[in-house]
DNA sequence: GTCTATAGCGTGATAGAC
DNA sequence: GTCTATCACGCTATAGAC
């Protein structure tokens, strides 16, 4: 695999996450090309309808055209969940390998990476909600790619969970891809029952996962002294 | 909300999770009623290609019997999922809250759930990662009950935290909701990644569940020494 | 309990005018 | 860049024989 080039030949460059910029666009125009508002429309359908319960009628109709129109536009349905899936991978490693380029600590490098993916998640759900969860949609070549971009972003973060446990300040009790998969977990999942004007704000967010991944959620019941109440891990209580 | 009775007219009985005996049963057939051979087989389905993608043809064929055969067994598609989603949660609900019988120890009672919801996940992935991912593509009262089901199993686990906290075993800095919203993220994600024949058995990931959500993953530098190196929730680093 | 046949509808996409 | 018109197909579900 080379580049990263949908099959109806648009190019879409590794770096460039930002598809405001990616087009020519009028002075004058009050609002984005109708092919950026089209992906953030199918964005949000995807998200909540799924992608292939997303009639291409119904895009139509939110963007005010005709469904014949759309195609002038992309190419294809499947087309648009590409963009997005690409899209949404780079604009997290973007977000995240930035943040992280300031930090040299390692420990501190994983709070720096815990909180640059929350914050870019939870800024914009129907695109990495999309992402997440309708990428099984795509087939072929295009499925390919995207899962190129998602393990890559991957290696970063198991990357840098392997240097903070070289360095002393994560436990080497479990693997660095242990770790890796408990850690998307705790994040990825938030986007599907976030709500932005909901008692929680995404900085409550990354103070909790924080909290959480680094230290726990036990106390200390007799500071300094080693917890008991912990039980060591055993074979399961019910029904085998 | 009364009971859990599909809108076909089969009923469910909200105890009664093991569909297995559920149905009179020839002595000497060699295999399960097709019924509960279809519910499986679309279990399958739905998770690896979603409810939307598949098709009654694909399960009629993987059945070994015509498509409108299928209709005998079961009154719609849209059954099949919400019988699937009955079933998952009936059965988490059922292990867990049979597990917890046992235990008195308020901090022992949460590291049970972990265990007994991981190993009850992980037993039938197809079934509760359908659950988790095609619940949406319910409509109407179908959907409306499955969500208090569902609604109904993170009352128990937001209860068992509650307790813990009460107790002084887990934290106070965040509510039982949040605690809560942040185990199931831990737990819940685990079956879209999991293989059985992967690198980490189910008794591998109870562990790294618990640990991380009990003592987290960052190490006591200085043993018996407070923390220093995690560093307080902040400001987002990058973009805004 | 399974079959053949088909109804009835919605779908993604294209052709070609303007 | 948007339109009208339409194609060709796949879908869920039903009817009725065996």
């Amino acid at each position: 695999m080379n580049s990263v080039i949908n099959p109806e030949g648009e190019p879409m460059a590794a770096n460039q996450s930002k598809r405001t910029n990616a087009r020519r666009r009028p002075a004058d125009s009050q609002q984005p090309p109708t092919a950026d508002r089209l992906i953030a429309l199918a964005a949000h359908h995807f998200r909540t309808n799924g992608f292939h319960a997303t009639t291409t009628r119904e895009l139509s109709k939110a963007l005010g055209i005709e469904k014949s129109s759309l195609y002038y536009h992309v190419s294809s349905k499947d087309s648009l969940l590409y963009q997005i899936c690409v899209e949404s991978l780079n604009s997290i490693r973007d977000a995240v390998a930035g943040a992280l380029e300031k930090i040299e600590d390692p420990g501190e490098r994983v709070a720096t990476l815990i909180s640059s993916h929350v914050q870019t998640m939870l800024r914009d759900r129907d695109l990495h909600a999309t992402m997440l969860i309708e990428l099984r949609a795509l087939t072929g070549t295009n499925r390919d790619e995207v899962i190129v971009l998602r393990d890559g972003y991957e290696s970063l973060v198991r990357e840098t969970i392997g240097e903070a446990q070289a360095a002393g300040a994560l436990t080497r009790d479990f693997t660095a891809h242990e770790l890796t998969l408990s850690l998307l977990n705790l994040l990825n999942w938030t986007i599907f029952w976030y709500r932005p004007d909901g008692p929680d704000s995404a900085e409550r967010l990354e103070s909790l996962f924080s909290h959480i991944f680094l230290e726990g959620a036990a106390t200390n019941a007799d500071q300094g002294k080693k917890k008991k109440s912990v039980p060591k891990p055993r074979r399961a209580v019910v029904g085998r």
